[in-house]
RNA sequence: GUGGCCAUAGUUCAGUUGGUUAGAACGCCAGGUUGUGGCCCUGGAGGUCGUGGGUUCAAGUCCCACUGGCCACCCCA
């Protein structure tokens, strides 16, 4: 039985690689305009630091996590998402010490023991930036542009961003009791789920999908209407900025995200072209998380985006993924005295910083030609012993078919005349 | 974790009510006279029909189990 790669993973092979590189290049150059920076923190971490950060009672923490113990009996997790660790390296490397304000990013894999389906991996990749320092809406208001600058500048459209707040620690608590209660009223005619999410987190009840308990929940008193006055001011401000970035979205009182440790503003960016798994990007601000993962105090804001999906809707709207790389030039051998020349050359050009190949299965010439077409390679250079001679060789255009003489001992120089 | 659908060449698929050497397209390889690609033509390689059982004179074709894939629930990126 020939191996396979484990369930809900999967390879990105040499065809596609430069779509991933792309997506990735534009990611950095957008965030690069924003000033942030890159951070980049292990794969794996201590348990705790998930199921403390993202929340005991969450799926995540309860079901996904890829959690084992090393030979030294340590309890490890492959990390399901990346703001835990982005905020143990802040803590840990004491970042608060050298700016008021720290703007990271990552991008890299995630893992989450889920059912594989459309959308939904257990490794999956995440792009995702967080800016930890500021207590203030502008934060929140950038952090949310600056998510939505990629998708601009790949050219997407059909997304939607969903925004809501979901309070603090003096708010909150308030308004869960009072949803509980009402809840408690309904009990036993909502879905299991909900029902267990009553004690655990009432405000994933109203996020349910399940359209019974959205019918029951219809009337259900919403965090909007308990927002303290620092919550409620925040969140206008919040709104009041993306309206002046010229950013449209809507207010969605049931909006939950499925990590514990947002506070008030948290939102969701998802798209029209997925499937049931539409989700392209979600955030909020954390205020409470440094604190929690013992660090000092420190409010913070961020979000990550799922690039499988973004690169599942750019390829159903047909986004035009430029080709990849070829090369320069394809030297090819005329006769078998030749290839001693032909790979000596072409290693000469490599080093003269020309992206140049050769046939390296001692292919007859209609063969290489054919391999030099299929690279999509620029020129070819036909060398046979004759050529080795007469000291130059025919460079040939592969777009318009025609060819001229140049001397064996300037390629390099020839090339670099006719690229331009 | 629960359900539904699917499993034939490298890829996408076709294989009639179970019946002799399992097909196509694309891709790959080689040719189409003397050292030059793309188009076209010709030829070729490549499949233990996911695996294991069973039914039958006979199974890619029917039944069962397993494995894998896809999709949905759930959850989220």
């Amino acid at each position: 039985m020939a191996f396979r790669s484990i369930k809900g993973t999967k390879d990105v092979l040499p065809a596609d690689t430069h779509r991933w590189q792309h997506i990735e290049s534009v990611v950095r150059s957008v965030f690069q305009r924003f000033n942030y920076k890159e951070i980049r923190t292990p794969l794996f971490e201590q348990t705790a630091l998930f199921s403390r950060s993202i929340g005991e009672l969450t799926d995540i923490v309860g079901k996904e996590m890829y959690t084992f113990e090393d030979r030294s009996g340590d309890r490890i997790t492959l990390r399901p998402e990346g703001t835990a660790s982005v905020i143990r390296a802040f803590i840990q490397n004491n970042l608060a010490e050298q700016l008021p304000l720290t703007k990271v990013y990552y991008i890299g894999p995630m893992f989450r023991q889920e059912r594989p389906q459309a959308g939904r991996l257990r490794q999956f990749h995440q792009f995702g930036a967080e800016a930890i320092g500021s207590p203030c809406a502008e934060v929140d208001a950038e952090v949310i542009a600056m998510a939505i600058e990629v998708y601009r500048t790949l050219g997407l459209r059909q997304y939607s961003l969903k925004i809501n707040s979901v309070g603090c620690e003096k708010c909150r608590p308030l308004y869960k009791v009072k949803l509980q209660e009402e809840l408690r009223k309904i009990a036993p005619q909502l879905s299991a789920d909900s029902q267990r999410r009553i004690d655990e987190n009432p405000m994933r009840v109203l996020d349910s999908k399940d359209e019974q308990d959205q019918k029951l929940t219809a009337d259900m008193p919403l965090i909007n209407q308990f927002l303290c006055e620092e919550c409620s001011l925040h969140f206008s401000d919040v709104q009041r900025m993306l309206e002046s970035f010229g950013i449209t979205y809507t207010v969605n009182g049931r909006l939950v995200r499925g990590l514990d440790y947002y506070t008030k503003t948290a939102f969701e960016l998802t798209s029209t072209e997925l499937g049931s798994q539409d989700a392209l990007a979600g955030g909020g601000r954390y205020d409470l998380l440094a604190k929690e993962l013992g660090g000092k105090q420190t409010p913070g804001v961020g979000f990550a985006a799922g690039i499988e999906r973004l690169l599942m809707v750019l390829e159903k709207t047909g986004y035009p993924f430029a080709d990849s790389d070829h090369p320069q030039v394809f030297i090819a051998a005329a006769d078998d005295p030749a290839r001693a020349w032909t790979i000596a050359e072409t290693m000469r050009l490599r080093g003269a910083g020309i992206a140049a190949e050769t046939d390296l299965l001692r292919r007859s010439l209609k063969a290489q030609m054919r391999e030099a077409d299929r690279q999509r390679a620029l020129h070819v250079l036909v060398v046979g012993e004759r050529e080795l001679v007469e000291g130059k060789a025919a460079l040939k255009s592969m777009q318009d078919g025609t060819s001229r003489m140049i001397p064996l001992d300037a390629i390099a120089l020839a090339l670099t005349d006719t690229s331009t």
